[in-house]
This record gives structure tokens, C-alpha cells and sequence, in this order.
DNA sequence: GCGCCGTCGGTGACTAAGTCACGCCCGCGG
DNA sequence: CCGCGGGCGTGACTTAGTCACCGACGGCGC
């Protein structure tokens, strides 16, 4: 489906209210020209075609290296990212070193926590860095707000992104508050293991995703190797017995 | 314990062009008429005058008594929340009873969790529970959408109430995993404290508060109470050396 | 007053989790 | 060959959470 009349509708991105300079940059930038990288994302399938247009026009694709850091503490973001291949992971930083892995944006998601940022609230807690290289949309803030005036689907969308996000991070807090970490690393390396059952971490990083310390890591990890259900490398785990961490991550 | 019926589906706001913004009775309901309410909103003092009177015409001011489940788990509201008066406390509950404040909204500030479960996703993770009586003027999901439509000031609103709240869940994980409980005690009970330095909660409270057993509390109790800093009564707590507690909340 | 009962809190013994200090092994570059 | 740094193992210890039980207080009916 390739929409490039789009410049015909011209009413299609007009702020309304605020004015405030919706990107028009000459002539449509980005490599996002002609593609409609809008199908990728279920949440926008039942937007109009012209307001899918508009957004295809005034956006554009970018693609981020492995290990950007997206956004960060004194690193605010000019963009919604919508994330169209890759995976972002958004983590909380404290004092000493310590990290917590608050939740992931995958592909067809948007990284919400950006709009919040933009605009509404100073004062950003956490980072967002790209784990894997990223290929994403990235939606100027004016055309954002034009797009939330005009479309019902895409402020379903967001608000949805919204909900989302706060149940991740609800969800975190019980597992920190409630679960056993043994419970949590087993649903960890399901999570983050390869299709064929091996993932290359280190105790640390894995450490890090629950918020935990590493010689915790270490000794659960040994416990489930002698009970035959991981094998254990230099930054290596093999997955032996899958089915027995998948019946203790259901506690 | 009157639910709202909504009234005024599909309509936008009529924007009374005729004379006062506080004027309008016509079929609306409730004790919100002709009180001009967004004066105690902060946030939403840049609302131009037929935007405001409008938000006036189509919601309704409800008092809400003490202990009302506002939402949770199989209970969605109806309504976008705008507290006038009173505190409501939003908190997550676990399997086996144990639970977690998670934050709590205070007058002049919105509860958004009602949004995201109304516009965008099911599943409600937490409930949200009246601490005291509670004014609250009810949006309903019409008049909310048609504000965000028309008022860039109601946008930044809401999206600041969203990001306001993200921080604080991003607060609270941190808090559990990262910091002492005798540090995050002391911190509630400078919060929860009245102005004379007493407050009445029992340790089984404290303990749901900060998502640890009654026991652990009980048990930090009585080591700041032999270090002179508060005293125990049944159910009571006086608070004689905050500044003690200050400095260790600080940590 | 008396006894009943539910809430509140105290306690000891135990397990789980996190902290601290140290030391080993491996791979790699000089 | 050596040194070095990342990754991991380990023991000893502290802090937090769990479990079982009991006693103390306060309200209430009588």
C-alpha cells in the first residue's frame, strides 16, 4: 500500500492549536519515503489512510546502532519512537551501580515514556538503550500532537502504549516485592534464551535484569545445574531441561 | 455511593458562548454546578474560559466516602477521576494478602489509571482505594476525549499526570530494591505523620505499605524506640526525635 | 464487675537474600 | 613469559522475610 499523494490532502497536518512548528522540513526528510512501515504496527491498523499518510510524510526512519542510548537522565528525547525492528530496553539506574530492567519495547510498540517526557514532565528517572540495532520511526512532537487531535485510533494507541507500560512496571514491583529470585532468573533465561536453548549473558548482566547481585546469580545458577536443568560456560548458559525452569517460573 | 450515568454521549461540548462560564443547569446533574472547580487544578488553570466551562457543564462533582473501591481488578470505571478534596491510595495486592502503596493521588491531581483502563486496556493490575472521603469531579469518557481534542492545555495535563505517575511506580521499584527498610520506614512514618508528630496505624498497615511483613516491622519499631526516636502505643505512634528519622530517611 | 473474643503486637527459630572480601582461572596483549 | 582484567567461586556475615505460637489489650454483652 504505498501512499505518496499524501501532499495532495493538504489539510492533512495542520497544528491546530499549539502551532508550534510542526517539522515541516523541506520537502519530506528521512528514508522513510514511500514505505508504509504503518502495517507493521497492529495498534495503527484502523487508522484513515490519509491520517496514515500524514504520518508517513512527517516522520521518519531512522536506524540506531546497537547501544545508543535512546534517553536517559538529562538526555531528553525529541521524538515518540515508534519501534518498527529491535528491541529497547528501559532500565533504572541507582546509586552504586545497581540496575533494574523496568520493561523492553519490542517491534510494532512505542516508546511512550518519551511522550511523557516531552510533554509533560521534566525529570526523567530512567534510560533507554538500544539493545540490538534499532530501526525505528521517530514522530516530531508536533506532528505527535496533531496526529492525537485528529485520530481516535491513535490516541487509542497511545493510550493504550500507556496502560501498557504501567502494568510492566506494576508487574515488576511485585516481582521484586513478592517472588523468589529463583523464580525470577528461571523466567529470565526462558526469556532471554535463543531458539536453540543457549543464551550468552554473564552472571552480572543477568544480575543486573533482575536487580539482584551477581553471587545471588551464581548460586542459583549452580543450584540449577546440579539439578541437570542448565549447563554452565564462561558467559554461557545452555538450557538443558527447559520444562522444569518453565514449571518453577509458574509459581 | 451514587454511580454516574453518562449523560451527553457523542455531543462535543457545546461551547457556551452565552454569558458565564458558570451558568449552565441545563439537565446536568450533580453539585458541581456553577462551583468553577478547575481553580483548584494547577494544571489546568491554561484551560481558556469555554474549554473550562464546558468541562464544568459535562461532569459531576461526587463525594465518595471513606474506604470506596474506586476501581480494581473486574471493577473499570467509567469516569476519568479529578480529585477535589481527599486522598486516594493505589495499591497493588498480591496472592497471600500481601500488598504495596504503589502512590497515591491528592487533591488537584488526576488519576490516570482510570484513563488508560477506560480508553485503552483491560486487565487492571491494581485498585485504587478512597483514604478519606473524597471529592472528585467525574469526566466522562465523551467529555474526556472531546478535551483532548480541543485543549492542548488538558493534553499537557494528562500527559503530565501519566508521566507523574510512571515516576512514581519507577520511585517505588527503586525503593524496594535498592533500599533499607528501616530507611523506607522511616520515610512513611515522617509521611503518614499528622502535625503533632502522632500517627495511628497499626504495623500490619506499615507493613502493607512498604510491601513487608507485620513482623519486620514490629521489629524496626521497637529498635527505633530504643534508640529514643519514636513511642509505641497500641496502634499509635509518637514521633519524638524526627530529625533522627529525617537523617536516616535521607539515606 | 466478669468473661469472651478479635485485633494487635512480641518472640524465637529458621530460611532466603544480599553484602563483603578474597582468590582463582582464563584469554589476551605486551 | 608476565601482567591484567573480566568472569566466576566461595565462605562468613548481615539483613530481610517466614512460620508458629502466645500473650496482652480493648470493646462488648451480661
Amino acid at each position: 500500500m504505498t501512499m505518496v499523494d499524501n501532499m495532495s490532502r493538504g489539510t492533512a497536518f495542520r497544528t491546530s492549536g499549539s502551532g508550534a512548528a510542526a517539522g515541516r522540513r523541506g520537502g519530506v526528510a528521512g528514508d522513510a519515503e514511500g514505505t508504509d512501515w504503518t502495517a507493521g504496527f497492529p495498534g495503527l491498523a484502523s487508522l484513515g489512510p490519509e491520517v496514515r499518510a500524514g504520518l508517513v510524510a512527517h516522520s521518519r526512519l531512522a536506524s540506531l546502532p546497537a547501544g545508543t542510548v535512546i534517553f536517559g537522565p538529562g538526555k531528553a528525547p525529541e521524538n515518540l519512537l515508534l519501534l518498527v525492528e529491535g528491541s529497547v530496553r528501559v532500565q533504572q539506574t541507582a546509586e552504586g551501580g545497581r540496575e533494574v530492567v523496568l520493561y523492553r519495547v519490542g517491534a510494532g510498540e512505542s516508546c511512550v515514556l518519551t511522550t511523557a517526557c516531552l510533554l509533560g514532565y521534566e525529570g526523567y528517572p530512567a534510560e533507554g538503550i538500544a539493545e540490538t540495532e534499532v530501526r525505528a520511526v521517530m514522530v516530531p512532537r508536533g506532528a505527535f500532537e496533531d496526529l492525537i487531535v485528529r485520530s481516535a485510533a491513535f490516541r487509542r494507541f497511545v493510550f493504550a502504549a500507556y496502560a501498557r507500560r504501567i502494568t510492566d512496571l506494576i508487574r515488576v514491583i511485585d516481582d521484586i516485592a513478592f517472588r523468589r529470585i529463583d523464580v525470577r532468573l528461571s523466567q529470565r533465561l526462558l526469556d532471554l534464551a535463543e531458539a536453540d536453548g543457549t543464551l550468552r549473558v554473564t552472571h552480572q548482566e543477568l544480575a543486573l535484569e533482575l536487580g539482584t547481585a551477581r553471587e545471588v546469580v551464581s548460586r542459583q545458577l549452580h543450584e540449577f545445574q546440579r539439578r541437570g536443568w542448565v549447563a554452565l560456560g564462561r558467559a554461557q548458559i545452555r538450557l538443558v531441561e527447559p520444562s522444569a525452569l518453565r514449571r518453577l517460573a509458574r509459581e
